[in-house]
DNA sequence: TGACACAGGCAACCATCGGTTGCGCATCAG
DNA sequence: CTGATGCGCAACCGATGGTTGCCTGTGTCA
């Protein structure tokens, strides 16, 4: 049973830099490429990459305001994209689990 | 609160490919590059590349066997990797949820 | 024992990606 | 109008995931 898993979503979140943008961008409500690179180490350019992959996946999404163009997390997706990495780790957990306990049965009987 | 991550381990797990690999680890026991390959969509030589990094971060370990390499799960290394998936879903889980009850707060006085 | 098969390591090469610098364009403020 | 600022575009660079090709080492079998 291997869980089924939107690479892109899963991808999107992957990287730390978009990770933390998330984070951010979830903290104040919105942000811009601008803003939102003067707190992390990183250039605007490399900001507005990532923003442009997050807003490709739908993790967030732009209001051209005059010349600046404010991002907002899409809190359902980003949902979707938190519920897929509890997916996998209980696949996982339940996976070792059940490992564990054929080693503890084996244990027994051998 | 920036859920601290080990980025090593994330980025390790991170592949897809890698974890299918841990997958058909888990699911097998045991492994070589060889044997995983056929199991894959890549090369030999990729899937030991993987298998070089999942080493390195611990996540399997290699036991030489004749002309063979024996990969195998380290399962406590991969529970690690599985609740830091788990701690940074709850995170923004908590954070979401938060975000909700403050927009309904505010639906409700405004 | 000798020849062949097969697992695995090493190296060169390629595309993609995250990151940078540099530049040009548009928009807002004095 | 002019200068400052926010953004997009393009070129470039290093790391990484992937490939093919080749060589080495270890079994296996006649």
């Amino acid at each position: 049973m291997t869980v089924a898993v939107d690479d892109d979503l899963w991808s999107a979140i992957g990287d730390p830099t978009r990770r933390r943008m998330l984070d951010l961008l979830l903290a104040s409500g919105a942000g811009t490429a601008t803003s939102l690179s003067e707190q992390l180490p990183v250039t605007r350019q490399a900001v507005a990459k990532h923003l442009g992959v997050l807003d490709r996946v739908g993790l967030v999404q732009a209001t051209p305001a005059g010349r600046e163009r404010r991002y907002q997390v899409d809190e359902v997706q980003l949902g979707r994209a938190v519920a897929q990495l509890g997916a996998v780790g209980n696949a996982w957990d339940a996976r070792l689990r059940r490992i564990k306990q054929i080693a503890e049965a084996i244990q027994k009987n051998g």
